[in-house]
DNA sequence: GGATTAATATTGCAAATGCAACAAAAATGC
DNA sequence: GCATTTTTGTTGCATTTGCAATATTAATCC
């Protein structure tokens, strides 16, 4: 059993080091680009589906919502069908910050690729996928309570 | 290019996640798993090549560490010949935990693995591998201060 | 050998993270 | 139509996280 848990996360737990540190010249703390980069790319989502996208828990999605908002790069405006619910839109100060973003993530992707073959960057995206899609079924499981056997 | 950032940020914070539920019945908090394993694995190690390994910040693996031992997991020997590093090992208590990590570490491997052929599995260890080992570069130029051109 | 630099560890702060608990609106069941 | 459950959002509290700054020993440079 070929164990690829310790690479990923080494993996993740760099490159969003490298984000982090880079992002504080846009003024943004730690982990808050997750946040920008997805409202900026869907405009109107909801706050529990930014969580779920992200797989981080409701709250914590919820206080970086807040400071995104605080520091001006998002608003959250209200939905007049169902008033639960609070549509998630990137302000001009956000839409600023989008392309920053893009650009920083898009060399850390190149820098993760390096050495690898067209054709081995994608069969890597798809397995990527599949792991993500199988993991994830696991995640909300777990997060709602469930109890894993093994 | 492409986007295997997202799908490796959401699978890693999703297995996180859940061994951070599942390892609470160990009376270990956040993050903690990941440092006990790695002492039990290889007796012996400091901290500043931990906090490498695992790609988190020297501070932080400071604070874990000091965690484990004040809960009895792990112990810091002085080394005699080098003032200035302290040795870890686990005690008892944290030998008796690891196989509870270990068992539930594989268990979420395997999940992650699901429908994939044993060829593919391999395939995937050796890619993210490859991606690690260009990730961790970037990793410590950043941290010692590097500025990264983009 | 003495001065400078690097490696290792620690502490002070400020901030993010996440569980528990709560609230309110919507969806579902009968 | 009403009761129950689910969805969505928030706040309190304890904890982790990480940057900055400091201390101490080891290693390197002339």
């Amino acid at each position: 059993m070929e164990d690829i848990l310790r690479e990923i996360g080494m993996i993740a737990r760099a490159l969003d080091s490298i984000s982090n540190i880079e992002f504080k010249e846009q003024e943004l703390t730690k982990g808050q680009y997750l946040y920008l980069v997805r409202i900026c790319e869907q405009p109107g989502l909801i706050q529990e589906k930014l969580a779920e996208m992200i797989k981080v828990d409701r709250t914590t999605a919820a206080r970086a919502i807040q400071k995104l908002e605080q520091h001006g790069f998002i608003e959250k405006r209200k939905d007049e069908r169902n008033r639960k619910i609070k549509r998630l839109f990137p302000t001009p100060k956000g839409q600023d910050t989008y392309p920053f973003i893009k650009r920083e993530n898009d060399y850390s992707n190149a820098v993760a690729l390096a050495g690898l073959s067209e054709r081995e960057a994608k069969t890597a995206l798809k397995l990527l996928q599949q792991i993500r899609a199988n993991v994830e079924v696991d995640w909300e499981f777990v997060k709602k309570g469930g109890r894993r056997p093994y």
